[in-house]
DNA sequence: CTTCTTTGACCGGAT
DNA sequence: TATCCGGTCAAAGAA
């Protein structure tokens, strides 16, 4: 793609060893939609805690873009999911959020430190052509 | 030095 | 049995 990254060699070789829990409840939080200035911008909706994304799949079954996002420290089982439509960035997202945080509270406000700018990601920027200098 | 993001490939379960 | 999906991890480069 255009984004520089570069190659993956060898990503075999890991030898399989996980825990797969189930537990936590899934809260769904309704769709969120953009700001009205940028009818065709996906932005996250910023909840005080800062995600590191992990991995972007496309499900067949619902035909949507899923990301998958979880807290900053490995330790807490805070993670989340957004799903939204790869033709449809009128806005609509489904922000799914599992598990609890284990090292404190959100800072209620704004973003732990964003002067303004509380979005961060900006998902369809990377399907539609998102000018992303990395 | 640390930190972040992105992609591909693998894993386990289910059918 | 094989296959498929969804979900997760690892590595690399860049700032």
């Amino acid at each position: 793609m255009a984004s520089s990254s570069s190659s993956q060699p060898n990503a075999i070789g890991r030898a399989g060893d996980r825990n797969q829990e189930k537990e936590d409840e899934a809260v769904v939080a309704a769709a969120a939609v953009a700001e009205a200035g940028n009818g065709s911008q996906l932005v996250m909706p910023e909840d005080g805690y800062e995600w590191k994304k992990y991995g972007q799949k496309f499900i067949k079954n619902i035909q949507k873009i899923r990301s998958y996002f979880r807290c900053r420290h490995r330790l807490c089982g805070a993670k989340k999911k957004v799903e939204w439509h790869p033709s449809d960035p009128s806005g609509a997202l489904r922000v799914v959020y599992e598990g609890a945080h284990q090292h404190g509270s959100p800072p209620s406000s704004s973003a732990a430190a964003a002067g303004g700018a509380s979005n961060k990601y900006e998902l369809g920027a990377q399907y539609f052509g998102g000018a992303r200098p990395q």
